[in-house]
DNA sequence: CAATAATTAGAACCAGGTACTAATATGTAG
DNA sequence: CTACATATTAGTACCTGGTTCTAATTATTG
Protein backbone atom coordinates (compact mmCIF):
# COMPACT_ATOMS: atom_id res chain seq x y z
CA UNK A 1 0.00 0.00 0.00
CA UNK A 2 0.96 3.40 -0.31
CA UNK A 3 2.96 4.96 2.84
CA UNK A 4 4.48 8.18 1.94
CA UNK A 5 1.27 9.61 0.10
CA UNK A 6 -1.21 9.08 2.71
CA UNK A 7 -3.06 6.05 2.79
CA UNK A 8 -6.23 5.54 0.65
CA UNK A 9 -8.61 5.10 2.80
CA UNK A 10 -7.51 8.50 4.75
CA UNK A 11 -7.15 10.47 1.56
CA UNK A 12 -11.08 9.45 1.06
CA UNK A 13 -11.79 10.26 4.90
CA UNK A 14 -10.28 13.42 3.85
CA UNK A 15 -11.81 13.71 0.26
CA UNK A 16 -15.10 13.18 1.80
CA UNK A 17 -14.71 15.70 4.49
CA UNK A 18 -14.10 18.89 1.84
CA UNK A 19 -16.35 18.14 -0.33
CA UNK A 20 -19.28 17.67 2.53
CA UNK A 21 -17.46 21.36 3.62
CA UNK A 22 -17.63 23.05 0.36
CA UNK A 23 -19.50 20.90 -2.13
CA UNK A 24 -19.06 23.30 -4.86
CA UNK A 25 -15.35 21.81 -4.99
CA UNK A 26 -14.07 20.05 -8.31
CA UNK A 27 -12.17 17.95 -9.20
CA UNK A 28 -9.27 19.92 -10.04
CA UNK A 29 -9.13 22.10 -6.86
CA UNK A 30 -9.37 18.66 -4.97
CA UNK A 31 -6.13 17.31 -6.86
CA UNK A 32 -4.13 20.64 -5.52
CA UNK A 33 -5.28 20.19 -2.06
CA UNK A 34 -5.05 16.60 -1.47
CA UNK A 35 -1.67 16.31 -4.34
CA UNK A 36 -3.06 13.44 -6.30
CA UNK A 37 -3.34 13.56 -9.84
CA UNK A 38 -7.23 14.04 -11.12
CA UNK A 39 -7.86 10.32 -11.82
CA UNK A 40 -7.15 9.10 -8.71
CA UNK A 41 -9.37 11.87 -7.35
CA UNK A 42 -12.23 10.59 -10.18
CA UNK A 43 -11.66 7.24 -9.01
CA UNK A 44 -12.16 7.89 -4.88
CA UNK A 45 -15.16 10.05 -5.79
CA UNK A 46 -16.52 6.55 -7.47
CA UNK A 47 -15.51 4.52 -4.61
CA UNK A 48 -17.30 6.83 -2.22
CA UNK A 49 -20.48 6.97 -4.02
CA UNK A 50 -20.23 10.72 -4.68
CA UNK A 51 -21.53 12.60 -7.97
CA UNK A 52 -19.51 15.34 -9.81
CA UNK A 53 -19.90 18.77 -9.27
CA UNK A 54 -22.71 19.39 -11.12
CA UNK A 55 -25.20 16.48 -10.64
CA UNK A 56 -24.10 17.85 -6.10
CA UNK A 57 -25.31 21.52 -7.06
CA UNK A 58 -28.49 20.03 -9.30
CA UNK A 59 -29.27 18.04 -6.24
CA UNK A 60 -29.00 21.20 -3.78
CA UNK A 61 -30.84 22.84 -6.19
CA UNK A 62 -33.70 20.55 -6.50
CA UNK A 63 -33.82 20.53 -2.50
CA UNK A 64 -34.55 24.10 -2.02
CA UNK A 65 -37.27 23.76 -4.94
CA UNK A 66 -38.74 21.43 -2.43
CA UNK A 67 -39.39 24.41 0.41
CA UNK A 68 -40.97 26.69 -1.79
CA UNK A 69 -43.20 23.91 -3.26
CA UNK A 70 -44.40 22.70 0.21
CA UNK A 71 -45.92 25.63 1.79
CA UNK A 72 -48.93 26.36 -0.76
CA UNK A 73 -51.03 23.48 0.94
CA UNK A 74 -54.03 25.86 2.45
CA UNK A 75 -57.33 24.22 1.66
CA UNK A 76 -58.78 20.96 3.43
CA UNK A 77 -56.28 17.71 2.80
CA UNK A 78 -57.67 15.49 0.97
CA UNK A 79 -61.50 14.76 -0.69
CA UNK A 80 -64.16 13.92 2.29
CA UNK A 81 -65.72 11.18 0.51
CA UNK A 82 -67.91 10.23 3.57
CA UNK A 83 -69.09 11.82 6.55
CA UNK A 84 -71.36 10.97 9.13
CA UNK A 85 -71.24 14.05 12.02
CA UNK A 86 -69.91 13.04 15.48
CA UNK A 87 -69.58 9.80 14.81
CA UNK A 88 -67.27 9.22 12.03
CA UNK A 89 -65.87 10.00 8.49
CA UNK A 90 -63.52 8.88 5.60
CA UNK A 91 -60.96 11.07 3.52
CA UNK A 92 -58.89 10.36 0.53
CA UNK A 93 -55.51 11.51 0.04
CA UNK A 94 -52.67 10.92 -3.23
CA UNK A 95 -49.21 11.78 -2.64
CA UNK A 96 -48.21 13.21 -5.85
CA UNK A 97 -44.82 15.32 -6.42
CA UNK A 98 -45.52 18.39 -4.30
CA UNK A 99 -45.68 16.26 -0.95
CA UNK A 100 -42.81 14.29 -1.54
CA UNK A 101 -39.03 14.69 -0.95
CA UNK A 102 -37.52 14.62 -4.28
CA UNK A 103 -35.00 12.80 -3.76
CA UNK A 104 -36.69 9.89 -2.01
CA UNK A 105 -40.28 10.16 -3.30
CA UNK A 106 -41.36 9.80 0.70
CA UNK A 107 -44.17 12.05 1.40
CA UNK A 108 -43.58 14.68 4.05
CA UNK A 109 -44.50 14.40 7.65
CA UNK A 110 -46.96 16.96 7.70
CA UNK A 111 -49.36 16.20 4.74
CA UNK A 112 -50.20 13.09 6.47
CA UNK A 113 -50.88 15.01 9.49
CA UNK A 114 -52.74 17.10 7.63
CA UNK A 115 -55.29 14.63 6.29
CA UNK A 116 -55.73 13.34 9.82
CA UNK A 117 -56.11 16.65 11.46
CA UNK A 118 -58.91 18.02 8.70
CA UNK A 119 -60.84 14.95 8.67
CA UNK A 120 -60.71 15.05 12.95
CA UNK A 121 -61.65 18.22 12.22
CA UNK A 122 -64.42 18.23 9.94
CA UNK A 123 -66.24 15.35 11.60
CA UNK A 124 -66.82 17.23 14.30
CA UNK A 125 -70.69 19.12 14.03
CA UNK A 126 -70.26 22.19 15.63
CA UNK A 127 -69.59 26.09 14.52
CA UNK A 128 -66.05 25.74 15.86
CA UNK A 129 -63.72 23.09 16.33
CA UNK A 130 -60.22 23.23 16.60
CA UNK A 131 -57.26 20.71 17.59
CA UNK A 132 -56.66 21.06 21.28
CA UNK A 133 -53.59 18.29 20.84
CA UNK A 134 -52.83 15.01 19.19
CA UNK A 135 -50.81 11.78 19.60
CA UNK A 136 -49.89 10.78 16.29
CA UNK A 137 -47.84 7.57 15.27
CA UNK A 138 -46.12 7.49 11.58
CA UNK A 139 -46.07 3.40 11.39
CA UNK A 140 -44.67 3.68 8.33
CA UNK A 141 -43.40 5.90 5.61
CA UNK A 142 -46.04 6.76 2.74
CA UNK A 143 -44.33 6.82 -1.31
CA UNK A 144 -45.08 9.52 -4.15
CA UNK A 145 -48.34 7.78 -5.80
CA UNK A 146 -49.83 6.02 -2.98
CA UNK A 147 -53.53 6.91 -2.16
CA UNK A 148 -53.91 7.38 1.75
CA UNK A 149 -57.45 6.69 3.06
CA UNK A 150 -58.09 8.21 6.25
CA UNK A 151 -60.70 6.82 8.61
CA UNK A 152 -62.07 9.19 11.81
CA UNK A 153 -64.15 7.75 14.75
CA UNK A 154 -65.40 10.07 17.70
CA UNK A 155 -64.63 8.34 20.32
CA UNK A 156 -65.84 10.77 23.05
CA UNK A 157 -67.65 13.78 23.49
CA UNK A 158 -68.92 16.21 26.36
CA UNK A 159 -71.46 18.28 25.97
CA UNK A 160 -72.20 20.37 22.68
CA UNK A 161 -69.39 22.55 23.88
CA UNK A 162 -66.23 21.03 25.30
CA UNK A 163 -63.87 18.64 23.99
CA UNK A 164 -64.46 15.69 21.69
CA UNK A 165 -61.60 12.42 20.71
CA UNK A 166 -61.14 11.84 17.93
CA UNK A 167 -59.10 9.00 16.24
CA UNK A 168 -57.71 8.72 13.20
CA UNK A 169 -56.05 5.46 11.51
CA UNK A 170 -54.76 6.14 7.80
CA UNK A 171 -54.07 3.48 5.00
CA UNK A 172 -52.54 2.98 2.04
CA UNK A 173 -54.37 -0.75 0.68
CA UNK A 174 -54.42 -2.77 4.01
CA UNK A 175 -51.63 -1.38 5.08
CA UNK A 176 -52.01 1.40 8.40
CA UNK A 177 -49.58 3.90 7.61
CA UNK A 178 -50.17 6.38 10.48
CA UNK A 179 -52.55 6.56 13.63
CA UNK A 180 -53.61 9.68 15.82
CA UNK A 181 -55.62 10.61 18.59
CA UNK A 182 -56.81 14.00 18.28
CA UNK A 183 -58.33 16.13 21.28
CA UNK A 184 -60.71 18.38 19.76
CA UNK A 185 -62.07 21.59 21.27
CA UNK A 186 -65.41 22.17 20.46
CA UNK A 187 -66.83 25.88 20.55
CA UNK A 188 -70.53 27.55 19.37
CA UNK A 189 -68.11 30.49 18.44
CA UNK A 190 -69.24 33.09 20.50
CA UNK A 191 -65.63 33.73 21.49
CA UNK A 192 -62.38 31.87 20.36
CA UNK A 193 -60.81 32.54 23.77
CA UNK A 194 -57.73 31.44 25.60
CA UNK A 195 -56.29 27.97 26.33
CA UNK A 196 -57.67 25.99 23.23
CA UNK A 197 -56.34 26.48 19.96
CA UNK A 198 -55.96 25.25 15.85
CA UNK A 199 -58.67 24.44 13.51
CA UNK A 200 -62.03 25.32 12.74
CA UNK A 201 -64.67 23.47 10.87
CA UNK A 202 -65.11 23.77 7.18
CA UNK A 203 -64.07 27.15 5.69
CA UNK B 1 -42.62 42.36 -36.79
CA UNK B 2 -43.38 38.53 -36.40
CA UNK B 3 -47.35 38.40 -36.65
CA UNK B 4 -47.28 34.22 -37.35
CA UNK B 5 -45.41 32.98 -34.96
CA UNK B 6 -46.40 34.75 -31.61
CA UNK B 7 -44.90 38.28 -31.06
CA UNK B 8 -41.42 38.06 -29.16
CA UNK B 9 -42.12 39.97 -25.78
CA UNK B 10 -45.03 37.52 -25.30
CA UNK B 11 -42.56 34.72 -26.30
CA UNK B 12 -40.43 36.17 -23.77
CA UNK B 13 -43.07 36.40 -21.44
CA UNK B 14 -44.16 32.73 -21.67
CA UNK B 15 -40.02 31.65 -22.19
CA UNK B 16 -40.31 33.55 -18.46
CA UNK B 17 -42.99 31.52 -16.81
CA UNK B 18 -41.75 28.44 -17.86
CA UNK B 19 -38.38 29.16 -16.39
CA UNK B 20 -40.27 30.01 -13.39
CA UNK B 21 -41.84 26.95 -13.10
CA UNK B 22 -39.03 24.77 -13.89
CA UNK B 23 -35.82 26.14 -13.37
CA UNK B 24 -33.95 22.92 -14.50
CA UNK B 25 -35.32 23.57 -18.43
CA UNK B 26 -32.79 23.29 -21.07
CA UNK B 27 -32.34 25.83 -23.83
CA UNK B 28 -33.14 22.52 -26.29
CA UNK B 29 -36.74 21.49 -24.13
CA UNK B 30 -37.54 25.41 -25.11
CA UNK B 31 -36.96 25.46 -28.45
CA UNK B 32 -39.72 22.43 -28.77
CA UNK B 33 -42.28 24.25 -26.04
CA UNK B 34 -41.84 27.65 -28.08
CA UNK B 35 -41.58 26.66 -31.72
CA UNK B 36 -37.96 28.84 -32.29
CA UNK B 37 -34.53 28.05 -33.05
CA UNK B 38 -32.08 27.65 -30.06
CA UNK B 39 -30.26 30.86 -30.84
CA UNK B 40 -33.95 32.62 -30.54
CA UNK B 41 -33.95 30.83 -26.72
CA UNK B 42 -30.71 32.55 -25.91
CA UNK B 43 -31.00 35.79 -27.33
CA UNK B 44 -33.86 35.68 -25.51
CA UNK B 45 -32.74 34.65 -22.17
CA UNK B 46 -29.79 37.45 -22.80
CA UNK B 47 -32.09 40.13 -22.87
CA UNK B 48 -34.12 38.90 -20.30
CA UNK B 49 -31.08 38.32 -18.29
CA UNK B 50 -31.64 34.51 -17.69
CA UNK B 51 -28.46 33.05 -16.69
CA UNK B 52 -27.79 29.50 -18.07
CA UNK B 53 -29.34 25.76 -16.79
CA UNK B 54 -26.13 25.27 -15.04
CA UNK B 55 -26.08 28.90 -13.32
CA UNK B 56 -29.72 28.23 -12.23
CA UNK B 57 -29.37 25.25 -10.23
CA UNK B 58 -25.40 26.73 -9.32
CA UNK B 59 -27.75 30.03 -7.42
CA UNK B 60 -30.47 27.80 -5.98
CA UNK B 61 -27.86 25.79 -4.66
CA UNK B 62 -25.47 28.31 -3.15
CA UNK B 63 -28.68 29.66 -1.85
CA UNK B 64 -29.98 26.82 -0.36
CA UNK B 65 -26.49 26.41 1.30
CA UNK B 66 -25.60 29.94 2.79
CA UNK B 67 -28.99 30.35 4.28
CA UNK B 68 -28.29 28.58 7.15
CA UNK B 69 -24.60 27.62 6.30
CA UNK B 70 -23.62 24.57 6.36
CA UNK B 71 -25.94 21.69 4.60
CA UNK B 72 -28.82 20.83 7.20
CA UNK B 73 -31.12 23.60 6.21
CA UNK B 74 -33.68 20.87 4.60
CA UNK B 75 -37.07 21.40 3.78
CA UNK B 76 -37.52 23.07 6.50
CA UNK B 77 -41.19 25.30 6.85
CA UNK B 78 -40.71 28.73 8.21
CA UNK B 79 -36.75 30.30 7.56
CA UNK B 80 -34.78 29.08 10.36
CA UNK B 81 -32.47 31.78 11.84
CA UNK B 82 -30.29 29.57 14.47
CA UNK B 83 -28.71 26.04 14.33
CA UNK B 84 -27.47 23.68 16.66
CA UNK B 85 -27.37 20.52 14.92
CA UNK B 86 -27.99 17.46 17.59
CA UNK B 87 -28.49 20.56 20.45
CA UNK B 88 -30.90 23.35 19.40
CA UNK B 89 -32.79 25.26 16.94
CA UNK B 90 -34.86 28.26 16.01
CA UNK B 91 -37.25 29.22 13.16
CA UNK B 92 -39.70 31.79 12.02
CA UNK B 93 -42.81 31.29 10.22
CA UNK B 94 -45.03 34.29 9.87
CA UNK B 95 -49.28 33.12 9.51
CA UNK B 96 -50.21 34.75 6.20
CA UNK B 97 -53.70 34.51 4.43
CA UNK B 98 -53.07 31.11 2.54
CA UNK B 99 -52.17 29.35 6.41
CA UNK B 100 -55.72 31.07 7.84
CA UNK B 101 -59.27 29.54 7.68
CA UNK B 102 -60.87 33.17 5.79
CA UNK B 103 -64.16 33.13 7.69
CA UNK B 104 -61.82 33.22 11.65
CA UNK B 105 -58.48 34.15 10.30
CA UNK B 106 -57.24 31.69 12.84
CA UNK B 107 -54.41 29.55 11.65
CA UNK B 108 -54.69 26.08 10.28
CA UNK B 109 -53.39 23.30 12.87
CA UNK B 110 -51.03 21.55 10.50
CA UNK B 111 -49.03 24.67 9.39
CA UNK B 112 -48.01 24.96 13.14
CA UNK B 113 -47.59 21.59 13.34
CA UNK B 114 -45.34 21.91 9.76
CA UNK B 115 -43.50 23.92 11.44
CA UNK B 116 -42.26 22.23 14.40
CA UNK B 117 -42.23 19.14 12.63
CA UNK B 118 -39.72 20.54 10.22
CA UNK B 119 -37.65 22.07 13.05
CA UNK B 120 -37.17 18.49 14.70
CA UNK B 121 -36.40 17.30 11.78
CA UNK B 122 -33.65 19.39 10.53
CA UNK B 123 -31.74 19.58 14.15
CA UNK B 124 -30.97 16.03 13.98
CA UNK B 125 -27.53 16.17 11.94
CA UNK B 126 -28.27 12.72 10.53
CA UNK B 127 -28.66 12.01 6.55
CA UNK B 128 -31.78 10.75 6.64
CA UNK B 129 -34.46 11.65 9.84
CA UNK B 130 -37.87 10.77 9.67
CA UNK B 131 -40.64 11.35 12.30
CA UNK B 132 -41.44 8.33 14.07
CA UNK B 133 -44.26 9.78 16.14
CA UNK B 134 -45.47 12.87 18.28
CA UNK B 135 -47.10 14.47 20.82
CA UNK B 136 -48.39 17.74 20.61
CA UNK B 137 -50.69 20.56 22.38
CA UNK B 138 -51.99 23.60 20.49
CA UNK B 139 -52.32 26.08 23.43
CA UNK B 140 -54.05 28.63 22.13
CA UNK B 141 -54.93 29.66 18.37
CA UNK B 142 -52.47 31.42 16.23
CA UNK B 143 -53.97 34.72 14.26
CA UNK B 144 -53.41 35.98 10.74
CA UNK B 145 -50.36 38.15 10.91
CA UNK B 146 -48.65 36.31 13.90
CA UNK B 147 -44.95 35.39 13.70
CA UNK B 148 -44.36 32.20 15.13
CA UNK B 149 -40.71 31.57 16.44
CA UNK B 150 -40.47 27.75 17.32
CA UNK B 151 -37.70 26.36 18.98
CA UNK B 152 -36.44 23.07 19.40
CA UNK B 153 -34.20 21.32 22.04
CA UNK B 154 -32.78 17.70 21.46
CA UNK B 155 -33.44 15.96 24.71
CA UNK B 156 -31.81 12.86 24.23
CA UNK B 157 -30.18 10.54 21.35
CA UNK B 158 -29.47 7.03 21.11
CA UNK B 159 -26.22 6.48 18.82
CA UNK B 160 -25.58 7.09 15.56
CA UNK B 161 -28.63 5.14 14.23
CA UNK B 162 -31.74 5.31 16.58
CA UNK B 163 -34.09 7.99 17.90
CA UNK B 164 -33.91 11.18 19.30
CA UNK B 165 -36.11 12.90 21.53
CA UNK B 166 -37.22 16.66 20.31
CA UNK B 167 -39.22 18.90 22.20
CA UNK B 168 -40.37 21.99 20.40
CA UNK B 169 -42.11 24.90 22.04
CA UNK B 170 -43.47 27.63 19.86
CA UNK B 171 -43.82 31.25 20.59
CA UNK B 172 -46.05 34.32 19.80
CA UNK B 173 -43.66 36.94 21.45
CA UNK B 174 -43.86 36.22 25.15
CA UNK B 175 -46.67 33.53 24.79
CA UNK B 176 -46.34 30.09 23.78
CA UNK B 177 -48.60 28.32 21.53
CA UNK B 178 -47.41 24.97 20.62
CA UNK B 179 -45.57 22.44 22.45
CA UNK B 180 -44.83 19.23 21.08
CA UNK B 181 -42.40 16.13 22.15
CA UNK B 182 -41.39 14.58 18.85
CA UNK B 183 -39.67 10.93 18.60
CA UNK B 184 -37.26 11.35 15.42
CA UNK B 185 -35.95 8.42 14.00
CA UNK B 186 -32.52 8.53 12.51
CA UNK B 187 -30.60 6.83 9.79
CA UNK B 188 -27.78 7.00 7.31
CA UNK B 189 -29.63 6.30 4.66
CA UNK B 190 -28.58 2.78 3.13
CA UNK B 191 -32.43 2.08 3.80
CA UNK B 192 -35.60 3.88 4.58
CA UNK B 193 -37.49 0.35 5.55
CA UNK B 194 -39.81 -0.18 7.15
CA UNK B 195 -42.13 0.46 11.02
CA UNK B 196 -40.91 4.01 10.32
CA UNK B 197 -41.58 7.53 8.63
CA UNK B 198 -41.59 10.98 7.57
CA UNK B 199 -39.12 13.18 6.68
CA UNK B 200 -35.42 13.08 5.96
CA UNK B 201 -32.61 15.23 6.90
CA UNK B 202 -30.39 16.49 3.89
CA UNK B 203 -30.15 15.88 0.94
C1' DC C 1 10.61 -12.48 -8.50
C1' DA C 2 5.96 -12.52 -9.93
C1' DA C 3 1.38 -11.17 -8.84
C1' DT C 4 -1.61 -7.66 -7.13
C1' DA C 5 -3.13 -3.17 -5.94
C1' DA C 6 -2.81 1.70 -6.58
C1' DT C 7 -1.83 5.49 -9.24
C1' DT C 8 -1.22 8.11 -13.31
C1' DA C 9 -1.68 9.28 -18.36
C1' DG C 10 -4.11 10.12 -22.37
C1' DA C 11 -7.54 10.21 -25.76
C1' DA C 12 -12.36 10.22 -27.19
C1' DC C 13 -16.69 11.85 -26.09
C1' DC C 14 -20.67 14.45 -23.81
C1' DA C 15 -24.03 18.15 -22.09
C1' DG C 16 -25.10 22.54 -22.15
C1' DG C 17 -23.78 26.00 -22.88
C1' DT C 18 -20.90 31.12 -24.60
C1' DA C 19 -19.13 34.11 -28.31
C1' DC C 20 -19.02 35.47 -32.66
C1' DT C 21 -19.97 35.86 -37.67
C1' DA C 22 -23.05 35.72 -41.25
C1' DA C 23 -27.04 34.77 -43.91
C1' DT C 24 -31.94 35.13 -44.38
C1' DA C 25 -36.55 36.53 -43.47
C1' DT C 26 -39.98 40.11 -42.31
C1' DG C 27 -41.44 44.65 -41.70
C1' DT C 28 -41.98 49.38 -42.14
C1' DA C 29 -40.92 54.24 -43.56
C1' DG C 30 -40.09 57.25 -47.25
C1' DC D 1 -40.74 49.85 -54.84
C1' DT D 2 -36.59 50.43 -52.47
C1' DA D 3 -33.79 51.13 -48.44
C1' DC D 4 -33.06 50.21 -43.90
C1' DA D 5 -34.01 48.06 -39.48
C1' DT D 6 -35.28 44.38 -36.74
C1' DA D 7 -35.83 39.33 -35.96
C1' DT D 8 -34.67 35.00 -36.65
C1' DT D 9 -31.89 31.24 -37.95
C1' DA D 10 -27.41 28.85 -39.08
C1' DG D 11 -23.00 27.48 -38.20
C1' DT D 12 -18.48 27.24 -36.24
C1' DA D 13 -15.06 27.45 -32.63
C1' DC D 14 -14.41 27.06 -27.93
C1' DC D 15 -15.28 26.22 -22.76
C1' DT D 16 -16.05 23.60 -18.26
C1' DG D 17 -16.25 19.73 -15.79
C1' DG D 18 -16.84 16.05 -16.21
C1' DT D 19 -17.46 10.21 -17.98
C1' DT D 20 -15.48 6.03 -20.13
C1' DC D 21 -12.09 3.33 -21.51
C1' DT D 22 -7.48 1.58 -22.39
C1' DA D 23 -2.94 1.35 -21.09
C1' DA D 24 1.27 2.30 -18.79
C1' DT D 25 3.76 2.98 -14.61
C1' DT D 26 4.66 2.51 -9.67
C1' DA D 27 4.59 0.53 -5.47
C1' DT D 28 3.68 -3.35 -2.28
C1' DT D 29 3.59 -7.77 -0.74
C1' DG D 30 3.40 -12.68 -0.54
Amino acid sequence: MVIERLPKPLRQQQLLKIIEENPFVTDQELTRQLKVSIQTIRLDRMELGIPELRERMKQMAERSLDQVRSLPLDEVIGEVIDLQLDKSGISIFEIREEHVFSRTGIARGHHIFAQANSLAVAVINNEIALTASADIRFVRSVQLGEKCIAKAYVRSMSGKKGKAKVEVFTYVGEEMVFQGNFLIYRSTGEEYSEGVSQHENRD
